[in-house]
DNA sequence: AATTTGCGAAACCAAATAGTTGCATATATA
DNA sequence: TATATATGCAACTATTTGGTTTCGCAAATT
């Protein structure tokens, strides 16, 4: 089973989830009333964050508290740091320029 | 049909096209040329990935050559941006620690 | 003119996904 | 102690996904 941040992020109400406990950490049960969906479901959602380390959790009693893992969310900004010096390079206009000359060298 | 830039790069293939295309415009068979898969399979990820206007199209001849829509990667750090401000600020440590009195007065 | 090449679209398939209901368990509360 | 609450887990289901093979069409090449 592929599991990592990218696909985790994939589903809006997983996206939604990492909204709300941003903010602050919260028990599923608190979190399934944001959503028209099941606990379960929540609780289904909530693993598959867990699973790729980007929620933790704090039992109190029998409540557990589900909390975002922020540095998590820090891998995703490093990908994006490839694509980042792209659009904010002047050069980026110039090598579409340079590709388009290749292109119609072609023809 | 749900189609939007998170779901399109969810998919590690589809990332790695990204990846190549951000270098330079390319055709789908040399696309396919890098992976695993048929050029049928390249070509409905590529679908899907215009399909949410990451990548545009140019014709020359019979060859299609697909290039990367840099903008379109802003939406993603857009989104990042609210998580951002979160682990840049110092305030996010102060955050944790009242979070934490807050449960711990429940007990 | 005949053939090859580059491509997209359609039909099909197995696996993954997102949801459900039902249940077991541990902790509070009456 | 009996009951209510909070949670996770398992089994099931419909839909989506990522791949395949097959096909048709238009552009290049012979």
């Amino acid at each position: 089973m592929r599991r990592d941040i990218f696909q985790a992020i994939a589903d809006p109400t997983r996206r939604s989830i990492i909204a709300l406990i941003a903010v602050q950490a919260m028990t599923p049960n608190a979190i399934a009333e944001n959503f028209d969906i099941t606990r379960q479901a929540v609780s289904k959602h909530l693993r598959i964050l867990s699973e790729c380390d980007l929620l933790k959790q704090e039992q109190q009693g029998r409540e557990i508290y589900y909390q975002l893992e922020i540095d998590k969310m820090k891998e995703i900004d490093q990908w994006l740091e490839q694509y980042r010096q792209i659009w904010e390079s002047r050069f980026d206009q110039l090598d579409t320029y340079l590709a388009k000359l290749q292109k119609d060298k072609k023809q």
